[in-house]
DNA sequence: GAAAAAACTTGAAGTACTTCAAGAAAAACA
DNA sequence: TGTTTTTCTTGAAGTACTTCAAGTTTTTTC
């Protein structure tokens, strides 16, 4: 079955014909590793579902480094939803850090497809509580664990990012330098 | 006008009779200066809506030093979202800084409500949405900015939270010493 | 399969903060 | 109003990181 009425079908029921409604309102996009989905100053102007790949949502700091703020993988929604939501300019970009496959739908469609199947509002209420819990967490983590924690918690909990993602990207996440995380798993810290 | 009716009008429309229902939801509550209103380890069991005063969403770190997360004033809606809706024990605290008022609902009314009125799925995306959209935007300043740089970027935006608040609890918020703070405020850095 | 590009490592020097401790000021309380 | 509690300030010493620069390894590309 297809990855995202599986994934809607875990909040709310959906019978067949709402589903075929659903699917309609998407087209599916593939993006090449390192192609930029969204860029600053841009409205984002597509939600995306991922169904292969890896993205990851991030800024270019005053001095010019990037600093990943989060990751995306296989079922997870990425998009910068205060852009999308009032058509302002965004102050993130999106990257394919793999080649990706997503299903996108835009803000009018988003709209539409809401009007035509008010349901949905539930499933993305709590798609997007889960994300702002998740955002909450990691606050509390980079406030309350030193890097070395960060590091290793990270570790323990999401191997699958450390494997997928370049270590500069990990440390940035984790709010430290590459060169410290490279002393970390060398243990010289 | 109540308040409450006046913020979800906003966000969507409500006849006089849907908003006769939605109050009839909820329940008229009062916090004390420095009462806790919800504690980690417990379950958040219900949303509030502050209709009056100053509250703080905080940790207790490893070291048993307080550090906040959010403020919630008036017209702002405060709760462990995640521990609401899963049912599971929260990490967080929340505390009235101020005497509070608030509209509060349980768990099983927030889901009756929806039930009867789910066109409120829609108010409550739309608000969680904005929640998720400052919490990004609270740790992409956490990135990028000096602690100096997000004093005086917190000071410029948010006044009436340095009236209002104790600075260690700012200082914590904004992830620093409460002592460092006060050698910004003084120029001593 | 060679060349180019991207990612990772290492050590030395620097810095933006923290921690501690003690006193002063302000706010709350009885 | 005086007393207690809470909050804020100050300086000195310490530290968890960053930055820089150069070399090495890995991955990508044609």
């Amino acid at each position: 079955m297809n990855p995202l009425l599986q994934h809607i079908r875990k909040f709310i029921p959906l019978d067949d014909r709402e589903a075929k409604t659903v699917l309609s309102y998407f087209e599916t996009e593939s993006f090449k590793k390192k192609q930029i989905m969204l860029e600053e100053g841009h409205i984002c102007n597509k939600q995306y579902f991922i169904t292969k790949g890896c993205v990851r949502f991030y800024i270019n700091n005053s001095k010019g480094v990037e600093q990943t703020l989060q990751f995306g993988i296989e079922n997870w929604w990425i998009a910068d939803y205060l852009s999308f939501q009032e058509q302002i300019p965004s102050h993130f970009y999106i990257q394919a850090i793999e080649a990706i496959e997503a299903l996108s739908i835009d803000r009018k469609s988003f709209e539409a497809l809401l009007l035509e199947l008010p349901k949905l509002e539930r499933y993305f209420r709590l798609i997007i509580q889960k994300s702002f819990g998740a955002s909450q967490t990691r606050i509390k983590y980079l406030f309350t664990m030193s890097a070395e924690e960060r590091y290793h918690h990270m570790n323990s909990r999401f191997p699958e990012f450390i494997q997928r993602v370049p270590q500069y990207m990990l440390a940035s996440y984790l709010d430290f330098s590459p060169e410290f995380l490279s002393k970390i798993r060398a243990g010289k810290v």
